[in-house]
RNA sequence: GCCGGGGUGGCGAAAUUGGUAGACGCGCACGACUCAAAAUCGUGUGCCGCAAGGCAUUGAGGGUUCGAUUCCCUCCCCCGGCACCA
């Protein structure tokens, strides 16, 4: 009798032998094909796996497997990027501390990926939160601190009035806090900043060589937001500033009158715009100032101030969304103020209006109406003229902001645009009166956090408030555990007497330590490079030893680094394109900077597996429709349910969830264990007897297409060739045990324990027929030796292109592009012969007729067309 | 608004240096097994036809071509990202 598969007892079974034999080991020393294989590592949440998590990481894991069984020496880590609110909001919601809570969500996880039968190799394994990894974490900033790339500056940062505490921006939804929906205020406060602007260039040009999704490299050239323009001085002159007009009530009117009767400038206040359209200069007809811009109050005329007032104040009432909202009209209020144009010497009136950011370039513009939209809509609102200077448009219609030809420009008349810059700029330079210049949208990167889990600043302050680096033999400088969760607006380690004590016992009397911890991004902006260093024994049991200690005295080992890195595929979510993926490259250029390594790029290829949804929506926690697979799992396996994800279409673009089909996946894998074992009963004695050439020729082209669809992560179309496969195989009255094993092999990576047991079942025959690459075959032979016969250790098949030549061809035979036969012919027919033998089919003969044939198509081995 | 990716049966999807559209799977229908159901197996599954064969068809419209899901133009819709960046 056949007995169905049974995963429940087959995948546990190779899940604790491929354990024992640590078949996932690599000797990264050792490794003559290194291929660093890394999938982005998860928080460790007290949630089960969801269906987010098997697609991530099943796939992936049979990508890694395939790379293992092609020769690769595969480094293929898993970790965990431990620190992190949600702990934080558990501990202060139960009071358990979050290292105890994130040690139990690594363990469960831990638990969670074995059954899974991933391949990872825990013993390599890592844990953010250890203090044996934040120790580098920390001693990254230091290395950023020594060589002046970490520097401390006032910033505001969103709080929550409500929680009493800072949000990160990820928090923020439209301008709420995500927990309770309260306005999220902006709140200034000392920060630690990285420069990672410096490294804007690099980090821009760098994109060029990487294998990356376009996609991704556009959003990541966009965030960076390189422009090449101009910063130019406008001289302010005032009649009057707050302190020489003190009391005076001045109309508008009388302002303008006595600037041409000639008051007296004050030749020290300037005005300093940034533009891409240097070029448009004799265009600028007004010039506007961000609300936040600090001249503001310096130049408002009294006759203004009441107005201006007015509207700073409005504009801080508002939050980001509402007032980058396109929709709106744009509002502003004039100053009172003129400033000179640097080549006319015109007056030009200066206005404030919050469509000017003050992030941004200088936070002033000169705004041309004519040749650019927002002026052009902002000086018809509020009747401001307008002055044509590039001809090509209509002005009176719409901005004009293509390039053309300059006019009414002076010297720069006649010069189309891309000179008219060069002209201007070289002019401007020359008369001091401005300079080229490049700015990006990129800021430096803010590294301080008020919050309790994470990596703390390695910084002590002196009593008089300097900073000072803690020096390396204090790392690690250890996150305190006598604080309180509860959150009263100011960082937790504030409130630990250890933390503060210990500053003072090694730093003296009045030192004090920086309360605040590390953005988790720094984190996750090295670990790659971790998973590379030492061994680390007991990590998956959770009872390493946190005690001094560490014996690591490299962030890596260089030769390690040279040999292993860039990572050759990195698999994670487009969500991250401009964050972990900007930082993790900053990082590394620094890290090359400082010469720890010798790497520009981290990641030379990055794919992005696809988004599960549920019923078109994005599975969240809050929302509640995440979809729990252990049910599924339980009753279908681990090999059943990561393969049905896998089928369900191409794996970067994911797909809404439905599991309509596993059915589907579960029959295949139930047909040939039918096949395996009714084998088994009757194989033995015709078994060398050698195969049909219709079997050996599918079985060849089915090596092909898996081999070429597994390379290119391409699973749903692996999956269909050996299901089609399996239906010719099902077909024949025998199969030889060779080719059921070349099958099985196939599917090794797709379903690793259906795999092994299969391979476990057919042992004992002849030898493998299927490699033609004999060299491969001994050196495989090699490192199998010792080990239990794992099919996760059998090479890869190759097939024999000469078995895919076919010996006879189907022609296609077309009457006027429709298709009228199909005709079997020997494969080495002549053109002529081909279309001899299309003629004599009844059905093309029918439509021919007596028509004159005007042309004849032949495409070889493929297709005929008469056209009549 | 801008940038990117898409739109193919009842459903998930295959196929593109232009050459038989719908592989593979789900679902559905009928049949076999069964007292029955489930499971399993077989057949069918764009439309008309017993069949031979014919016709239609890849978001809509147009173009290039002997031939277009594939190339070009116009438009519609969906998804993702950015969004006053001067």
């Amino acid at each position: 009798m056949m007995s169905k598969y049974d995963p429940s007892a087959v995948e546990p079974k190779w899940q604790q032998r491929w354990e024992e034999a640590g078949v996932y080991r690599v000797d990264l020393t050792k490794a003559k094909k290194p291929h660093y294989c890394l999938v982005m590592f998860p928080y460790p949440s007290g949630a089960r796996l969801h269906v987010g998590h098997w697609f991530q990481y099943g796939p992936t894991d049979s990508y890694a497997r395939f790379l293992k069984m092609r020769g690769h020496d595969v480094f293929f880590p898993m970790g965990f990027d431990a620190f992190g609110l949600p702990a934080e909001n558990y501990a202060i919601k139960t009071g358990v501390p979050p290292a105890e809570s994130t040690a139990e969500n690594v363990r469960n996880m831990i638990e969670q990926f074995r059954r899974m039968g991933c391949m990872y190799d825990w013993s390599k394994s890592l844990n953010t939160s250890d203090p044996s990894y934040y120790r580098w974490t920390q001693w990254l900033f230091l290395q950023m601190f020594q060589h002046k790339l970490a520097y401390r500056k006032e910033a505001p940062v969103n709080f929550c009035p409500q929680c009493q505490t800072v949000l990160a921006r990820e928090q923020c939804q439209d301008g709420t806090c995500e927990r309770c929906e309260t306005q999220v205020i902006q709140r200034p406060l000392t920060q630690w900043f990285w420069k990672i602007r410096d490294y804007a260039d690099r980090l821009l040009d760098g994109l060029d060589g990487l294998d990356w999704p376009e996609k991704t490299k556009t959003m990541q050239r966009n965030w960076i937001g390189r422009s090449e323009g101009a910063v130019i001085k406008f001289e302010i002159r005032p009649f009057e500033t707050p302190r020489q007009c003190h009391g005076e009530e001045i109309t508008a009117k009388r302002r303008s009158s006595r600037t041409i009767t000639g008051g007296a400038p004050q030749g020290d206040t300037s005005i300093e715009i940034f533009t891409t359209r240097p070029d448009t200069l004799f265009g600028v007809t007004y010039i506007v100032l961000a609300p936040e811009h600090p001249l503001v109050a310096n130049i408002t005329t009294k006759a203004q101030r009441k107005h201006i007032e007015a509207y700073v104040k409005e504009v801080k009432t508002k939050n980001e969304l509402q007032r980058t909202d396109l929709a709106k009209e744009k509002t502003g209020v004039f100053t009172g103020s003129y400033a000179l144009h640097p080549a006319t010497g015109e007056r030009i009136p200066i206005w404030i209006a919050d469509y000017v950011l003050m992030t941004y370039g200088t936070g002033a513009v000169m705004a041309v109406p004519a040749h650019d939209e927002r002026d052009w809509e902002f000086a018809r609102k509020y009747k401001l003229p307008l002055q044509e200077v590039v001809s090509g448009g209509d002005i009176t219609k719409a901005a004009f902001v293509a390039d053309g030809i300059t006019v009414n420009s002076d010297f720069l008349n006649s010069f189309p645009t891309p000179a008219a810059k060069k002209r201007i700029t070289a002019w401007l330079e020359d008369e001091e009166k401005g300079r080229e210049v490049t700015t990006y949208r990129l800021h430096d990167w803010l590294v301080s956090r008020q919050r309790y889990w994470g990596a703390p600043i390695p910084i002590v302050y002196d009593p008089d408030g300097h900073p000072h680096p803690i020096p390396e033999k204090h790392l690690p400088w250890l996150l305190p555990t006598d604080v309180e969760f509860k959150p009263t607006g100011e960082s937790p380690l504030r409130h630990s007497k250890e933390f503060k004590e210990r500053t003072e016992n090694i730093f003296g009397k009045g030192w004090e330590p920086e309360y605040d911890t590390m953005d988790t991004f720094v984190c996750s902006s090295f670990y790659y490079l971790r998973f590379l260093a030492q061994q680390r024994d007991g990590f998956e049991t959770g009872n390493r030893c946190h005690c001094p200690p560490y014996h690591d005295t490299l962030l890596i080992d260089p030769s390690i680094e040279r040999k292993w890195l860039p990572i050759q595929t990195y698999i994670g979510g487009p969500e991250h394109a401009c964050m972990h993926l900007i930082y993790a490259r900053f990082v590394m250029m620094a890290l090359k900077d400082f010469g720890i390594v010798s790497h520009e790029e981290p990641f030379k290829k990055l794919v992005h597996q696809g988004l599960i949804t549920n019923k078109g929506a994005k599975m969240s926690k809050s929302k509640g429709n995440v979809v729990d697979p252990d049910p599924l799992v339980a009753r279908y396996g681990s090999d059943v349910f990561r393969m049905y994800l896998m089928f369900m279409g191409p794996y970067t673009d994911g797909g809404d969830w439905s599991e309509t089909g596993i059915k589907g996946i579960e029959r295949f894998v139930q047909r040939i264990w039918g096949l395996v074992s009714s084998l088994s009963l009757v194989e033995r004695a015709r078994e060398r007897g050698s195969e049909n050439s219709a079997v050996l020729t599918a079985l060849h082209k089915t090596i092909k297409r898996v081999t070429e669809d597994m390379e290119q992560l391409h699973f749903n179309t692996a999956i269909s060739s050996l299901m089609e496969f399996l239906n010719v195989l099902e077909e024949q009255e025998h199969v030889s045990r060779e080719t059921l094993k070349t099958f099985a092999i196939l599917l090794a990576p797709l379903a690793p324990h259906l795999a092994e047991e299969l391979w476990e079942q057919l042992q004992g025959g002849a030898d493998r027929v299927m490699v033609r690459d004999s060299e491969r075959s001994e050196e495989s032979s090699r490192t199998i030796t010792g080990c239990p016969s794992f099919i996760f250790h059998q090479p890869w098949p190759h097939y024999d292109p000469q078995l895919l030549v076919s010996r006879t061809m189907t022609i296609v035979v077309q009457v006027n592009g429709r298709v009228r036969a199909n005709i079997d012919l020997p494969a080495d027919f002549s053109k002529e012969e081909v279309i001899a033998a299309a003629k004599r089919q009844e059905n093309v003969a029918k439509y021919l007729g007596n028509a004159k044939t005007k042309k004849e198509v032949y495409v070889p081995g493929k297709l005929v067309n008469f056209v009549l």
